[in-house]
DNA sequence: CAATAAGAATAGTAATACTATCATTTTAGT
DNA sequence: ACTAAAATGATAGTATTACTATTCTTATTG
């Protein structure tokens, strides 16, 4: 059970959870089997209950750890862009240039791991379809005033800052940055999801990821950058 | 009870309710009196329940016109779509230049009705935020392909593939007309949610519609349209 | 080795999301 | 105006969910 700590220590905002999960083997349990029970099931029909009796433990048990499923789910999506937000880092830290470094960030966060690397973990597929499938409706609730005001956005909100920094330092001219990125970013779960189920709302290329070239596309086109890359 | 039929008789997927609620005074009674409440209480916290005691019926009574609160939801949100297609129709139905019949279908698609406006009722504000704050829960479920097959979102598609086929005429060189408009469809929702709850994801101008300008913005840049308007 | 924290086992509650039954009222066709 | 059928109301009941509480047992740590 070391699989997704071992990674790295990501640091998740504290008023997502009762006890921390990353503390204990049974925190980690919950973790790693609710992220595939959740991409399993959908949000809507998972429960502690089925996590518990998966786990062999109890609800009482998880309700140590976590408020509610909702908490849940905004933890292990805290978690995941924790991660971004790290690799985002490590990943454009020796590149000057802010155009790629741009085209970097872009990639770290809308690209989806690939199934045939055999670097990439199961866990790491799974959270992403959690990410895809359920995170729209993570923050669209009559709770998410509140969640803000307690800080669950702000990796999300940071990831976002960071990028529209670089595009202020490409066209400073740009009067919608924030919103082009963060359109870019949910899109890019849409897409993937419309993809799956609704594919008539999406296109898709033969073997490439059509998304990145589309939001690159957008990007560079709405930026003035002239096309290299 | 006649303000949402008294507008146009919009047809509905049969398969999305079990009575025809437009048949019926308590029908209507459900649909706006549901309006309201769902953009109350959100979709989480709605329940039938709650709206038979508002409306003096019995959950049971509701349940003979829908299956459950989520088909009640997706029946709302098509009623909507069909709207929305209507207009689409008549307001573009006497514009030949494809161009500026793509920037009003984008008006039609992506604007909210304006509260001062003494032409606007009480209830396309309510449908209007519940679109933004609820629609991205309806299709992100385990059941989308089911409903899917039984044609819940061909209004929806029918509405995208009618801009995909104004952005084929305009630019045929342009390789992702649908992810394009279903991009700028859903961040419209996005992106005014964003700017109640979590604006530092987002921008906003002094008093204009700013998703509207982004959104123009790159439309035009995308498809190399040579920005008149 | 004692204190304490963590987890297991069990029970219980209020609300939700329905289904079923039957009585009553409304409506529509003749 | 009369009758059959449809619509609604009233009431009850069930399984599941989303928890909370209590007590007992097992690990852990200082």
């Amino acid at each position: 059970m070391e699989d997704l700590l071992s990674t790295v220590n990501i640091k998740v905002n504290e008023k997502l959870f009762l006890k921390n999960p990353t503390s204990s083997d049974l925190g980690m349990k919950i973790i790693n089997i609710g992220i595939e029970l959740l991409a399993e099931f959908g949000f809507e029909n998972f429960t502690f209950k089925k996590l518990a009796t998966k786990i062999e433990t109890t609800e009482a048990s998880i309700y140590r750890y976590f408020e509610c499923k909702h908490t849940f789910l905004l933890y292990l999506i805290n978690w995941y862009w924790g991660m971004i937000e790290y690799r985002l880092l490590i990943e454009t830290a020796n590149i000057d240039d802010p155009i790629r470094k741009l085209y970097k960030s872009l990639h770290v966060i809308t690209s989806v791991p690939n199934p045939d690397n055999e670097l990439v973990f199961q866990w790491e597929l799974s959270l992403k379809s959690l990410v895809i499938n359920e995170s729209a409706k993570v923050y669209r609730t009559k709770t998410v005033d509140k969640e803000n005001k307690e800080g669950a956005y702000s990796v999300y909100k940071s990831i976002v800052s960071r990028v529209v920094e670089l595009i202020e330092e490409i066209n400073p001219n740009y009067s919608y940055p924030a919103m082009l990125i963060s359109t870019i970013i949910e899109s890019s779960n849409n897409q993937r999801f419309f993809k799956d189920h609704l594919p008539r709302l999406t296109n898709t290329l033969s073997n490439e990821d059509a998304y990145e070239h589309f939001a690159l596309d957008i990007i560079n086109k709405t930026l003035q950058i002239n096309g290299t890359e």
